[in-house]
DNA sequence: GCGAAGTTCGACATTTTTGACGCAGTCGCG
DNA sequence: CGCGACTGCGTCAAAAATGTCGAACTTCGC
């Protein structure tokens, strides 16, 4: 079984190092970056299954790392910080992060936590580029769009929707649960946006002879919409 | 748009009642149980998105919960405690524990880790998918339901009466018992909501020839109502 | 200035709640 | 024994509450 790839983020080598050893000893394979900008490098020929970052770094802080990384991947990350207060710990939690650990740690506590945090998460099928589901071909690396054969060009946001909605297709997702995959963890109250774009996609997605044909979105009064992607799954 | 259920475990009554407070203000609906035992009984009526329980409790405490609990649920964990020992974090993440939170803790940390644990969360609903008894066939991710190969459309509240009862077929159900797991912990009084609920639920279920066919749900006078699904289940 | 994101608004639909009514069974009383 | 009052139940329909749609308007970043 291939071992666990962890991207650790810091500046100061010594902390750094250690992490290594400790990492390294328990199975995982390790590699390093000392700022923002060279680990989005770095991930891009190395995309590992977790990332460990130090919340304050020249470049790019941990935070600004957070959000670049959730724009583009669902890998989960750790933030480690001397910084013990909590507005801190909500701005990095509500940016994407996993978890938050205050320096001095113990390296047991760390690796429980990377167990705990990895149980969690989809693992590798983030590996998926393309999806191909009835009438929709989506190609997520590109973040390009075909239905029935013709390309529609949607905005980030109008795509991001479209994709969370096609990864759980045939469930109905509630306005809370896609509130705060699209939008992030608080607002999850702004049930307005999800009309506007749920409107939106309609309008790009339908059939240019606008009949009474079924929609691709269904709206669940009162809980949240379902996506139904057409013929082949049901 | 149903609120996430949170079941909170604290034999400390004080802190049960600041942490209901601050989690109802966000918008969370909560119970309350004083010990493992008590939080297992409540989680077979009230399925919770996610348990915050205490470590050190009397008749069962929060890691022997917490390993109850994962033999047969994937529902979100978060661990409170005065410990900080590393030894015992290690114990509750390993046990399955999604996070653990060291007291004092403020509130707002606690939700910032509530959503951040519920991001990654595949949400109760999902794990339990179909139900196949009888005649019966409930979809409970997509909220669909098929009586006898016919999709039936159901509104909301309509569904959650039935998916409820389907739960405990067999079983007859409190008039308070259902109002109190579908409209919530007050209006218990309402036996109105239910006549009225139960007549659409029979309307919409009869086979189109309305013979003298039994009821899926028969009335218990003076007590409540029971489900019966039909063949297969008796 | 432009395009996209975010916000607001009014018309319209659906659901939920409430109240009224009839039916059937029970009980007490003449 | 028969009859009316009472109670719980089922049905219906109007009222109230809430959600949805679609479009237009504002804000923001480049």
């Amino acid at each position: 079984m291939k071992p666990t790839h962890i991207l650790v983020v810091d500046d100061e080598p010594q902390i750094a190092r250690v992490l290594r050893a400790g990492l390294t000893a328990r199975g995982y394979e390790i590699r390093t970056a000392s700022d923002g900008v060279s680990a989005l490098e770095v991930m891009q020929d190395w995309p590992p299954d977790l990332v460990i970052t130090d919340l304050s770094m020249p470049q790019m802080d941990g935070l600004e790392l957070t959000r670049r990384i959730r724009t583009k991947s669902p890998v989960p990350i750790i933030v480690l910080s001397v910084r013990d207060q909590e507005r801190v710990k909500v701005q990095a939690l509500d940016a994407g992060a996993d978890d938050y650990i205050t320096k001095p740690f113990g390296i047991e506590e760390l690796v429980a936590r990377i167990r705990a945090t990895l149980r969690r998460a989809p693992s590798v099928e983030e590996a998926v580029t393309v999806l191909n589901i009835g009438d929709f071909h989506i190609d997520v690396a590109a973040r390009r769009l075909m239905v029935r054969g013709r390309e529609v060009h949607l905005t980030p946001k109008e795509f991001d929707l479209l994709l969370h909605m096609a990864r759980h297709s045939g469930k109905v997702l509630q306005h809370r649960a896609l509130l705060a995959a699209i939008w992030g963890g608080d607002s999850t109250e702004q049930v307005e946006y999800l009309r506007v774009f749920v409107g939106q996609l309609r309008k790009k997605l339908k059939p240019d002879a606008d009949t009474d044909a079924p929609q691709y979105i269904v709206t669940e009064p009162w809980i949240g919409y379902r996506f139904e992607p057409g013929k082949s799954t049901p």
